[in-house]
DNA sequence: GTCTATATGTTGATAGAC
DNA sequence: GTCTATCAACATATAGAC
């Protein structure tokens, strides 16, 4: 599962371009010279182009899940873990942006089978954001009309930073990062002052 | 600036074929033969794939535009029209989610020109409803932590809809546009309990 | 405006030496 | 595992008839 240093400067290679240029607009000779290598470099771990692609989707939704799970893990109150869990979704997006791209919108890229994998993924996003939100409900600290939607909704506000997020205009990520988790807060507070707002760690 | 039938038939086709297989990943005879014309004919009206493409998106985000302003004007109350302007955003990429899929994730493809036009449009969407918040706080109504970063989220809520909205698990698009403003107006009201309910109409 | 035919350049992938 | 050389297929765009 561990990637050699030469297999990792591929991977590297293949993500800032086709962040860069989509997946269709880049050539495999375009990530064999980002990494220095001939063309027939990528060819030696990755069977395709396409194997490629999935490969790096896998592997990044893969990464992220168990980030987020770990912030899962880690809270016990059912409040300071949603809005530790928003607040991490949303930077690991802000700090992986290039892969989260490629991950997001070169989807139609992958064979059926390869994207059915990448969309089961997405699905486990979606179930453990669910479940520490369940907490929180039958805490009464959360009230929710949907859980279904508000769950979607919620992921919708790490996700979409991917889409406009540039540095040139509003660089501090944690701080953006930190307003996602308390606008995610407010969305689903019980509709009293005092739960409205929270402690933030 | 309206299109003829011919025309318009090509251009359906060629945002069903993208959406489906991406811009690089669709060949102009697909395009072509979903109009059920020549590989020839998509050269009778654009200069070039990119240009087409290019043309798609401009079209669609000033539709989505006009929309959105429309909304806005039929407004005065600063709440209900916050509310009104998130909910027919949502409906709209429910509505267009093809189109929208299209210029939000194929951007990549454009010429830096034709991007930066596409670019300047994004900002309109942001300039409005930043707007129409502003004036919600203005009248003690919203209450809000960072303006920018807020309408963001805002317009978040709704463009997001496109990556995940499958029919087949939750067909009711009015309800989740709806959900959506709902969400919206609980994260921005002041933080007093009648203020989060706002009438929906 | 629409067609058929095709020129022209490109690209994913492989062969085979080292 | 890495390289150079190259093939076979393909795709954009154009030419020119109707």
């Amino acid at each position: 599962m561990e990637l050699t240093k030469a297999q990792r400067r591929l991977f590297d290679a293949a993500i800032e371009v086709f962040a860069e240029h989509g997946y269709g607009g880049t050539r495999t000779r375009d990530i064999a010279a980002k990494a220095d290598r001939s063309p027939a470099a990528v060819y030696v771990h990755h069977s395709s182009k396409e194997e490629l692609l999935f490969a790096i989707s896998e592997r990044t939704q893969r990464s992220a899940l168990a980030h987020l799970q770990g912030v899962y893990d880690a809270h016990s109150d059912p409040v300071g873990r949603v809005h530790a869990m928003v607040m991490e979704f949303s930077l690991w997006h802000l700090e992986n942006i290039q892969a989260a791209r490629v991950t997001q919108y070169e989807m139609h890229a992958l064979t059926p089978e390869h994207r059915a994998v990448v969309i089961a993924q997405r699905r486990e996003f979606h179930r453990l954001m669910r479940t520490a939100l369940e907490a929180g409900i039958r805490a009464g600290a959360f009230e929710v009309a949907d859980l279904h939607r508000t769950t979607h909704s919620l992921l919708a506000l790490g996700i979409d930073l991917i889409r406009w997020f540039d540095p040139g205009v509003d660089p501090d990520k944690v701080s953006i990062a930190r307003h996602n988790a308390d606008l995610a807060i407010r969305m689903i507070s019980s509709l009293s002052p005092s739960a409205a707002h929270p402690g933030r760690n």
